[in-house]
DNA sequence: CTGAAAGCGCTTACAG
DNA sequence: CTGAAAGCGCTTACAG
């Protein structure tokens, strides 16, 4: 934060804010307790209500119930603020993204807001550009200055090794959300997208279709690798395997799904079947069959994998494997958040894809 | 914030962190800069360097320009929780939503960010059921707890009375994105809905249609009303009117839309145009038009008000009024976030919606 | 098992 | 125009 940037934040603040509340009487019946007016009423000093809040064992239970009945009665709750400046800590979880599809975003964050609620964490989320040579300093700057608790990681930000080489000097701890395991246990939610991808393959090839296309997604996405290798592990089950002919480079995009099914269409020896890395270009395979005056799936079968809900509204409804992308962020957020509450979070943190078959598979 | 809950946080901030911390004798060298630092090296009192950074008139420009020297060199940055704590205000900025599309929510979110970014504020997202009794308590601790510097508010949120009311009672800054005024002009982003839908009645009427329906969304929500105050006050205009008959109650949803449509289709005098008051009903439109073996546009026109990118992604593209909710998030954060870098924020705070025809409508 | 002192990194209220 | 003291609401480090 630079000196104009300080400026900005200043005039308010300083000003307009604390005149207003000098000036209201109400702020002082209004006041909420602190941990003072806990320890008086209690009869203890503050550091033994700190103790019953922070769980220490070293509280006798009489004094512990004591205390726990002013909190209860109060409706006290210690400020993060203090906290977080006396811990060196905050209490807030970040969420570090940058996705080209905004669903894909929301949807883990729901998931992570599922886990955090009730928590006393809140989430704060961040775009980053992971293209951009200065995201490790800004990153470095947003985590210092706030202190995070911790931080979820979607792809591909999942993927960038040296913003999680950042974390760990930062001594943040973070969740990796991503297609494989490319981390500890641990800090890994994986959703082995390779799984789904081999099931769609398994279903087109038992079909009856042999010449099928795939649109892959930029290969900067270990998504994209890793759905790729899964469908060519499928098909290869079956005897099948992908003609290079028939690979065509997408970007995740509706515009690129486009692009790339024109450029299939067009050929003479067109495929059968069209399996995209996800569904935004599963949508833009849509729209050029109907500009070529191809059925789905009579002339051709479409396949695609959910990040958003367009699926079912296509016409056909269309034939994807679905990821459980609100699912991998509650567990994130679980992993990240202390929360006895809870049963044991599981060994395991992983979800399985899921073929859903439709109509654009015939 | 109860005393289990406390309990969660607790134990790791507790124990495993600050062990670690203190293991690392890497802390201290990497110590950030404080405020002492910077009074320190610039001889002067960290009072003084506090007025620096507020931009205190009260300073002598040689005393601020060695302050500012010493702070450029050292990237000193001051700590958000510590400044929190002092200003009894953090650097937070929340938006509460409640919508039913999580796609409308993430686009006023993106905005928000926009206009955020670089202020040194940062957003903490945080969903709540309007529909709770529970809400406003849940607000009150959210808000005072985390003693947010002001919270946006798009709809439905935005029209919940009693919690503006909470806001102001709390002295916490607040802006409502809404379909039409409802606040002091300071407080407030307006998209006009009705236009949009007005420009989509005319259009309807134009092209010759008399037969019209209309499905409308939640009358708890306020765009709901005021879109079809404005779709009516188009027709009136072109000498038409709402046939009764004709409208059908939807909820903002895909299966909403369809079930209405099929009810409209089901008619011996079925429309000839469908005006919906979203875009997820009116996806659900084309299916029921689907299993009805009708034409879109040759039998049916349909129009929607888009909150999602699915009006292209349909086949024919669909007619949609579009509402730039990008643009609104950023006005909302704008006028939030005090930043003298910006030209002074415009009077009218407001958008206009746009139609924009595609093939829907023939 | 409990507490008084010092400190986290800032700001306010008061002097000068 | 500048600073020393006290305070924001919590925790750590140290005693007992």
């Amino acid at each position: 934060m630079n000196a104009q940037q300080l400026k900005d934040i200043a005039p308010v603040a300083d000003q307009t804010l604390d005149k207003k509340r000098r000036g209201r009487a109400a702020d002082i019946d209004r006041r909420r307790y602190t941990i003072n007016d806990v320890a008086r009423m209690a009869g203890v000093s503050k550091k033994t209500v700190s103790r019953v809040i922070n769980e220490s064992p070293f509280v006798k239970e009489e004094t512990r119930k004591a205390v726990l009945e002013i909190i209860r009665e109060t409706g006290y709750a210690p400020d993060p603020q203090a906290r977080g400046l006396a811990f060196r800590r905050s209490f807030l979880v970040g969420l570090i993204y940058d996705n080209p599809n905004p669903q894909h975003t929301v949807s883990h964050q729901q998931g992570i807001l599922d886990a955090l609620q009730g928590s006393g964490f809140e989430l704060v989320v961040r775009p980053i550009d992971r293209t951009s040579p200065k995201r490790l300093d800004e990153m470095r700057a947003f985590i210092e200055r706030q202190k995070l608790f911790g931080v979820v990681l979607p792809s591909p930000v999942s993927e960038d090794e040296a913003l999680v080489a950042l974390l760990k000097e930062l001594d943040c701890r973070y969740v990796r959300i991503a297609s494989v395991p490319m981390d500890e246990a641990a800090q890994m939610v994986v959703s082995h997208d390779g799984r789904g991808a081999a099931d769609a393959a398994r279903h087109l090839a038992e079909r009856g279709h042999k010449r099928i296309a795939l649109i892959s997604g930029p290969n900067s996405f270990r998504s994209s690798v890793e759905r790729r290798k899964g469908f060519e592990a499928g098909l290869a089950e079956k005897g099948l395997s992908l003609d290079p002919a028939l690979v065509k480079p997408g970007g995740y995009t509706y515009e690129s799904g486009i692009a790339a099914a024109r450029a299939l269409f067009a050929r003479k020896d067109r495929p059968t079947a069209v399996f995209c890395l996800n569904d935004e270009m599963a949508a833009g395979v849509y729209t050029a069959a109907r500009e070529a005056g191809l059925r789905i799936p009579e002339d051709v079968s479409v396949v695609g994998v959910s990040v958003t809900t367009i699926a079912a509204r296509l016409w056909p409804p269309m034939t994807t494997v679905r990821l459980p992308l609100r699912d991998m962020g509650r567990m994130a957020g679980e992993m990240l958040v202390p929360n006895p509450l809870r049963e044991k979070t599981p060994d395991a943190h992983e979800v399985q894809p899921e073929l859903i078959v439709r109509a654009s598979t015939g």
